[in-house]
DNA sequence: GGTACATGCGCC
DNA sequence: AAATGGCGCATGTACC
């Protein structure tokens, strides 16, 4: 079977868009949810396109007409390198809907042309916007008024709407011929060709959507809801009609009523919101102290009736909805010019429920991992895969500070987390007093690579943890504070892999401590790793598994999921292996002409339900081809 | 009745 | 004056 990766996936992608063979596309369609394609009842109203080959406009050409009377444009694109649009997932969901495969089509997307040429730099990166950044002027205006008072496009009248429609398509075009000025100028085709190939990826994956099982969910929810209803009926009688969901109201009930010292924090002041608020988080609360029989009784049933409520109205009610009323399948959405870092993010596609009135939706990167096991494949035949990148931020700080230390403990597969219980425990951390290394391990995750991420500490044995790991890895944190000294300098810099961040204005004061020092030190490594090397592995994976049994589905920062046939397991893992090293370094080297040089890792596990494999499969490969495996139980 | 903000919390 | 980074969503509160 082929699995091979189109010749664009590549330098030769870089090469199409400077040979300006390309179709400058606009679509109209009815609004139901912004006009997403995803929604059945939506439908093209009309397509406005030109075609342009060395720089030149030879067509110009409109349909006023549905997904069906598409083809001419379908041909127009095949004759063609790339396609132009503003938002082009949106285009390109519809043009699947015209008959498109979206494998076989490259874009440049002129929104996140705004976003690789802005970097971290937040500006609203709409077409009407961007276009005036351009100095090309803003939209026809009854056009415009048009879409602006919401009037359903099929309404709006021809003479209107094919000017507005057109003016999008030219405003496009001429927006990518200045970006491509400015990202050639800048040194970031690079990174354009990878947000662009990103982008066809997830307009497919977001059409696959996200399969249920019903009966776990279903018990998950009533078990959930029997034990509420118990702690509630508890509570009432403590606390009598108090909305506990109101902080000012439970604060009021906890501090005045019960009684409740306000807790210090670590330097000894009361914890209080910024506003001088009671606090009620679970930070807070879980440092109460109970003095009486009261008190404890509260406390102990309201933590688990808010942990409860929080998983039932964020998660819980909305999947069983989904199982009752949608098939038990829903669908988020991936969001690129949103994060500073160029991480993803993704957010809900909202459903109405029977007796709702607000609509609800979960977005798909921060499930409860509790809850993962209640995704399954939509058929006995398959299984769900997640493939994910052993520390991948570690290895790519490593990778950036030339730190031959943390090399060398990746390479030797170092226990880390047990080197942070021992210095904890011989620093007196209070969680760690009395235990071994190995009690002490599970605990020591969470301050591991606090000090990569720019923490300091706060109680003196984590300020102790902070000062070993800096001194240890000071090829890391000594590249970080070269970093900050760049921003100081000229208020942006250049990573190592071409992205420029910006920070106008930052200032060191006398003690040397630089503003932003966290974020200058993070995003690097956060954008390296989950906002370049994932997408590379996604957008590999993606095109390898075309014509295999195998689906992407999700994508968290650091994994791909996927549901795979039951004969395709064996394939499955080794794509992953390849797509996820392999793959990385090649496109490194010959695109963003950087030669990685830390082995890179990957874990795979595969069951029936999301995340409920025991074992997970767990390679590191070197660029050179040597590779290591383990199998973790 | 709507919007904006604050708070809290899930994930990596 | 801030000293762990990045997000999106639900709820309550303040305000118009």
């Amino acid at each position: 079977m082929d699995t091979n990766l189109p010749s664009f996936v590549g330098p030769q992608g870089i090469e199409n868009y400077l040979n300006l063979s390309f179709v400058s596309l606009d679509f109209e369609t009815t609004n139901l949810e912004k006009g997403s394609a995803l929604n059945k009842d939506n439908d093209i109203v009309l397509a406005c396109w030109t075609v342009n080959r060395n720089g030149q406009e030879v067509k110009r050409r409109h349909i006023w007409g549905d997904e069906l009377t598409m083809q001419p444009l379908l041909d127009d694109i095949a004759s063609t390198d790339f396609v132009v649009a503003h938002n082009a997932k949106f285009e390109l969901q519809w043009l699947e809907r015209c008959g498109l495969d979206l494998y076989d089509v490259q874009v440049w997307d002129t929104m996140l042309g705004e976003w690789v040429l802005h970097g971290n730099q937040k500006v609203p990166f709409n077409l009407e916007a961007t276009s005036q950044r351009y100095n090309l002027g803003g939209k026809t205006p009854l056009g415009a008024m048009c879409i602006k008072m919401g009037m359903a496009t099929q309404d709006i009248p021809v003479s209107w709407l094919q000017p507005y429609c057109y003016q999008d398509v030219d405003l496009a075009t001429n927006i990518f011929y200045d970006q491509l000025d400015r990202c050639q100028e800048k040194k970031l085709m690079h990174l354009m060709l990878v947000r662009n190939l990103t982008c066809v990826a997830l307009a497919y994956i977001e059409l696959q959507g996200c399969q249920l099982d019903r009966e776990k969910v279903i018990n998950a929810h009533q078990e959930a809801v029997t034990e509420m209803a118990e702690l509630e009926q508890k509570l009432i009688v403590m606390c009598g009609s108090i909305n506990l969901g109101s902080s000012k109201q439970l604060g009021e009930f906890l501090f005045e009523k019960l009684g409740f010292k306000i807790p210090l924090d670590h330097k000894k002041k009361p914890m209080l919101t910024a506003k001088g608020a009671y606090k009620t988080d679970k930070l807070t609360i879980s440092k109460l102290k109970s003095t009486n029989k009261e008190q404890e009784e509260f406390l102990a049933a309201y933590i688990r009736f808010n942990q409860l409520d929080a998983l039932v109205t964020k998660n819980l009610d909305f999947f069983k909805g989904v199982v009752s009323e949608y098939d038990g399948v829903f669908y988020g959405v991936f969001n690129q010019a949103q994060t500073g870092t160029h991480r993803l993010s993704s957010s809900g596609r909202k459903l109405k429920f029977a007796g709702k009135k607000k609509e609800s939706g979960a977005q798909l990167q921060n499930l409860p991992r509790q809850y993962k096991g209640m995704f399954t494949a939509h058929d006995d035949d398959y299984l769900i895969g997640e493939a994910d990148g052993a520390q991948l931020e570690f290895r790519v700080a490593a990778e950036l500070g030339g730190d031959k230390v943390a090399e060398a403990e990746i390479v030797a597969g170092a226990d880390i987390h047990s080197v942070t219980s021992s210095v904890m425990i011989e620093a007196g951390h209070p969680d760690f007093i009395g235990k071994s290394v190995k009690e002490g391990r599970q605990g020591a995750k969470a301050h591991t690579f606090a000090p990569m991420y720019g923490g300091n500490g706060k109680l003196p044995a984590e300020q102790a943890y902070a000062e070993f790991f800096k001194k240890k890895y000071h090829g890391i944190s000594g590249t970080q504070r070269s970093w900050c000294e760049q921003v100081v300098t000229r208020g942006w810099f250049t990573t190592p892999y071409g992205m420029r961040f910006y920070w106008p204005g930052t200032k060191m004061s006398r003690s040397g401590y630089i503003e932003n020092t966290t974020a200058i030190s993070n995003y690097p490594i956060q954008g390296f790793a989950t906002g370049e090397i994932i997408p590379i592995a996604l957008v590999a994976f993606w095109h390898r598994a075309r014509h295999l049994d195998i689906t992407v589905w999700n994508t968290i920062h650091d994994s791909l999921v996927s549901r795979v046939h039951k004969d395709c397991v064996d394939q499955y893992k080794e794509l992953s292996k390849q797509c996820l090293t392999t793959d990385v370094y090649n496109f490194l080297r010959d695109v963003y002409n950087y030669h990685f040089r830390v082995p890179l890792g990957v874990g795979v596990k595969v069951a029936k339900n999301w995340g409920a494999s025991k074992e997970e499969h767990v390679w590191s490969v070197w660029p050179d081809g040597k590779e290591t495996y383990e199998l973790k139980e």
